[in-house]
DNA sequence: GAGTTTGAAACT
DNA sequence: CAGTTTCAAACTC
């Protein structure tokens, strides 16, 4: 069992670790300098207002709420909500409570549950200020201290000595949750005191709903019965001080948005922000112990709760064990924070000094007070220690924004992850998240926490957070000089007729997490597919398999990461990259179906291993869907057609005995591409988690054996061996064909083209099947008699790593080269001097081109043909003749000839000629473009025509 | 989904 | 080789 919990702390996060209940975590802001303020808040931007506002919400069993309504007055309305358990209730303070300060109890003692909360008193160490002790059950005695009431909101002069608490219950897990709400302020400062060992946590239980039900009535009469079982306030517990009564001193703060940072002011001093001593991990149960052992180390364990945006803290979390205390009932939890700190001699004892980014500095007495050091703003952070002591409940923090930038990290209870375990001996490093407010369900396999930063964490089963990388490394633009699978760079120009013609380069793919079904045809109609032609659909692979969990062995990281997969060691990411979708088709867009991706070269450019490997290589496939005659980047990698053939009957034969070893194959090879962890988008990783939250049960299982689940559907017979069959050999398949006319014999085809079958395509009269292998052969024959290179790839790189470029060239007049019709930016490579296009605006960077220049030629040569009157009638035919007219370019040559005259007669080098050949011909199209310039812009602005538009 | 546009393939 | 036709995909509405 876990350590006995002596912080009052309760849990707010819903997750209802019973056995904190909050008084040590109370929270005063000060604004007013008074030796008691000075000594615990040394932030000068904080020392205005004495006002204690508590502004979080806190909340309180219903006997407990009755009772602060009764001492609070009637400026407090108490509101009493049922709870998620049916054993406690919500009461939100929700007015402030400056008229009436807490002093004002009146002198009637109160009773709450088994707690009675005498009448105001003095408190023998704080003389001058009224104390109002409480009572538990079991013989503790808490002090609620408060100081002079302000006046009119006036906050100067008025000292808080010490913090009311926002949750007026300890240990016992009766109140569960004091809920202040924002905006509730308590004028003066209270310092609760607990001179009573508290009892174990194991002692701790759930307010009961009979419990519940008392209050209220009672609290009108101050004389609630108090349950026998526990008391609902408990003093400070401890494990290994139960007999030595140590007061506790708690001090509220308010932040900026209205977050409450609690100050134990009874702790011994801890200086935060100082170079670690000797780790000393204590049990976080213990607050008091801890804080006689100061080193220098705050670890909090559990992943963090919430971080606001703009945070820019940081603090230790140590995060240990969290996913492995999954088995531990919550409602036993025990919250260990293991605070190792280190004395120091300026600060006051039992106090911590916490210093912001800024460098402002807080004395806190709270061991739940984590360290906050100037760090950027991230979301994770990871510490090792051992904390062999400490209970294993993890803890989450919360970093609470502060006045004047100053911010603060609060931690609390990981119900969720909290265990009973008092054996731990390790834990393992974790990245914690600062991000939303986690998940209180264990169940949630998955979750996703964005923080403030570009990181994304995600959280998997049982709490672990693992950093996620960024978009790019799953779809990398092309380095330079690398194999150019990827994007190039974007032309130039803004021809609006070709806006967005770069859509889906492959930089811009449009990721998407679906969910993979073992009928490739279900989500085919999905209406957004047309347009996202490059689809990766990346189905979830369920958290459970067959196989089991990850061996103890598998270190932390990598089991964060097949955490990220959802897969075991054997396990891969699909992937289905959809192709493009049909228009006027029923077929669902062809889908490649790939193992992982990821797996990066030296040089950065990202590959997707083929799954369909018959021979059990892992291919490296073009990510990218391409048309005919676009099949690899290397060309090695597509077959011959004979031999494609004469593969195909062997596959027949043998097809299922050559994929079971492929299977074995490619397991292998997956296993080691996992150590390399995929790296997946942010959207990818939000959706990746909901299917992995919501879509679990759907997923294909791969402890099925491979070929089961690659398999392609159904299909009928001769079609779906054949198409089996070149799957097996590496054909990259990526579209149905809906040829009408061509039987799907000629290079129209893409299939065929490609040297591939038809399979669940549209098209009419196929012939391009088995059946049919008579006519296909003929077909094939009289292809390459016309063209020998008809089934080579159109598109290769001389050698590996260059640029990718087209064997022949586009041809291009209309489209600007920035269309799909192109079949050099349909393969994301720009044009190159094999083309023949006019107006070519697919290109890379082209210093040595005016883009402008030429864009305006383009452009006026194609919005010649575009211009339209009002009435839709075109206005002009092809002007671009008017400044390319013959007399212009004979003007031109005959500049040139005049050149080389002019230097034969000087008798100039001809190097000297040539070159000013040249730059007479630059001149004279810099004169033709600027003329041409001119002019177009003088027919858009001057032809009313154009411009009544 | 029908019609149009586009460019490669096929054909002359 | 150039021009035309055919074809299917891309694109637009």
């Amino acid at each position: 069992m876990a350590s006995k919990q002596q912080n009052l702390d309760s849990d707010d996060n819903g997750g209802g670790c019973d056995t904190n209940l909050g008084m040590k975590r109370v929270c005063m802001e000060k604004k007013e300098p008074s030796a008691t303020t000075n000594e615990l808040l040394n932030t000068s931007g904080q020392k205005k207002a004495p006002i204690v506002r508590i502004l979080e919400n806190k909340r309180l069993t219903a006997p407990m709420g009755a009772a602060l309504k009764n001492m609070l007055g009637e400026n407090v309305r108490v509101v009493t909500t049922p709870t998620k358990t049916a054993s406690t209730t919500e009461i939100k303070i929700l007015n402030k409570l400056q008229a009436k300060p807490l002093n004002a109890f009146g002198n009637a003692p109160v009773k709450i549950g088994s707690t009675t909360i005498a009448a105001p008193t003095t408190s023998p160490k704080n003389i001058g200020v009224k104390m109002t002790p409480i009572k538990t059950a079991d013989g503790k005695v808490i002090y609620l201290q408060k100081s002079l009431p302000v006046t009119g909101g006036t906050t100067s002069k008025v000292p808080l000595a010490s913090g009311i608490s926002d949750r007026l219950a300890s240990t016992g897990s009766n109140i569960r949750h004091a809920i202040l709400s924002k905006g509730v302020n308590l004028s003066g400062t209270c310092t609760i005191k607990s001179n009573t060992p508290s009892l174990s946590s194991s002692t701790a239980r759930g307010l009961t709903a009979a419990e519940t039900a008392k209050p209220a009535a009672h609290a009108a009469t101050n004389a609630v019965t108090p349950s026998a079982s526990s008391g609902l306030i408990k003093g400070p517990s401890s494990a290994d001080a139960v007999s030595t009564p140590v007061a506790t001193k708690i001090q509220v703060v308010r932040t900026a948005d209205g977050k409450l940072i609690k100050l134990n002011q009874g702790s011994p001093s801890v200086l935060l922000n100082t170079k670690p001593a000797i780790p000393t991990t204590v049990s976080g149960s213990n607050s008091n112990k801890v804080m006689t052992k100061p080193t220098a180390q705050v670890i909090i364990k559990g992943p963090l709760k919430q971080l606001p945006a703009g945070s820019s803290l940081r603090p230790i979390i140590n995060n240990s064990g969290s996913s492995n205390n999954a088995t531990s009932s919550s409602s036993s939890a025990v919250a260990s924070t293991a605070i190792t700190t280190s004395a120091s001699p300026s600060i006051p004892g039992g106090k911590m000094l916490v210093q912001s980014s800024t460098g402002k500095q807080i004395v806190v007495a709270n061991k739940d007070i984590i360290k906050l050091w100037p760090m950027p703003s991230t979301s994770t952070t990871t510490t090792t220690t051992a904390n062999p002591n400490a209970a294993s409940s993890g803890l989450h923090a919360i970093q609470l924004p502060g006045k004047s930038g100053l911010q603060y990290v609060r931690v609390l209870p990981n119900n969720s992850n909290s265990s009973s375990a008092s054996n731990e001996t390790t834990t393992s490093p974790q990245k914690v998240s600062l991000g939303r407010p986690r998940t209180t369900s264990n169940n949630t396999s998955s979750t996703v926490s964005v923080g403030n930063t570009t990181k994304i964490v995600m959280k998997t089963t049982g709490g672990s957070i693992v950093p996620l990388p960024s978009m790019q490394t799953l779809v990398p633009r092309r380095a330079p000089g690398t194999t150019p699978n990827t994007a190039y760079t974007k032309p130039l120009g803004n021809n609006s007729s070709l806006d967005g013609a770069h859509k889906h380069r492959v930089s811009d793919v449009n990721v998407q997490i679906k969910h993979l079904s073992s009928d490739s045809a279900s989500d085919a109609g999905a209406p957004e597919a047309k347009k996202a032609r490059y689809v990766i659909a990346m189905p979830h692979t369920p958290t459970t398999s067959a196989t089991g969990p990850a061996p103890a062995t598998v270190p932390a990281s990598q089991k964060n990461m097949q955490k990220i997969m959802g897969t075991r060691a054997t396990q891969m990411q699909r992937f289905t990259v959809q192709g493009a979708n049909m228009t006027g088709s029923n077929n669902p867009p062809t889908r490649k179906i790939y193992n992982l991706v990821t797996k990066s070269d030296a040089n950065g450019v990202k590959y997707m291993i083929c799954n369909k490997g018959g021979e059990g290589k892992p291919r490296t496939v073009f990510n990218t869907t391409m048309r005919r005659g676009y099949t690899l980047a290397d060309s090695k990698l597509r077959r011959p057609l004979a031999a494609q053939q004469a593969r195909l009957k062997q596959m027949k034969q043998h097809q299922h005995r050559l994929m079971l070893p492929a299977q074995a194959k490619q397991r292998q090879q997956l296993q080691q591409l996992q150590k390399h962890q995929t790296t997946i988008t942010k959207p990818q990783q939000q959706q990746t988690l909901k299917s992995t939250a919501t879509q679990e049960t759907k997923i294909a299982i791969p402890s099925k054996p491979l070929f089961d689940i690659l398999k392609p559907p159904p299909v009928p017979a001769p079609a779906a061996g054949a198409a089996a069959a070149l799957d097996a050999l590496g054909g990259s398949r990526r579209k149905h064909c809906n040829c009408s006319k061509s039987q799907c014999l000629k290079l129209y085809c893409d299939c065929f083209a490609n040297g591939e079958f038809c399979q669940d395509c549209t098209c009419k009269d196929c012939f391009n099947n088995l059946d049919y292998e008579v006519k296909r052969e003929e077909a094939i024959r009289s292809c390459l008699e016309r063209n020998p290179s008809a089934f080579k790839p159109k598109i290769t790189a001389p050698n590996s790593g260059d640029i990718r470029l087209h064997n022949k060239g586009c041809n291009c007049k209309r489209s600007g080269c920035l269309k799909n019709y192109c079949e050099c930016y349909e393969a994301k490579i720009p044009c190159s001097t094999m083309c023949k296009c006019v107006g070519c605006r697919n290109m890379e960077d082209r210093p040595d081109v005016d883009m402008d220049s030429m864009d305006s030629l383009v452009d006026a040569k194609l919005q010649t043909n575009k211009v339209k009157d009002l009435n839709g009638t075109y206005l002009q035919e092809n002007r671009s003749n008017v400044y390319l007219t013959d007399d212009v370019i004979e003007a031109t040559i005959m500049c040139m000839i005049s050149r080389i005259v002019m230097h034969e007669k000087q008798n100039l080098p001809v190097e000297d000629t040539e070159r000013e050949v040249m730059e007479e011909l630059g001149e004279s199209l810099n004169q033709i473009i600027t003329f041409a310039k001119e002019k177009n812009d003088t027919f858009h602005t001057d032809d009313p025509k154009t411009t009544a538009a």
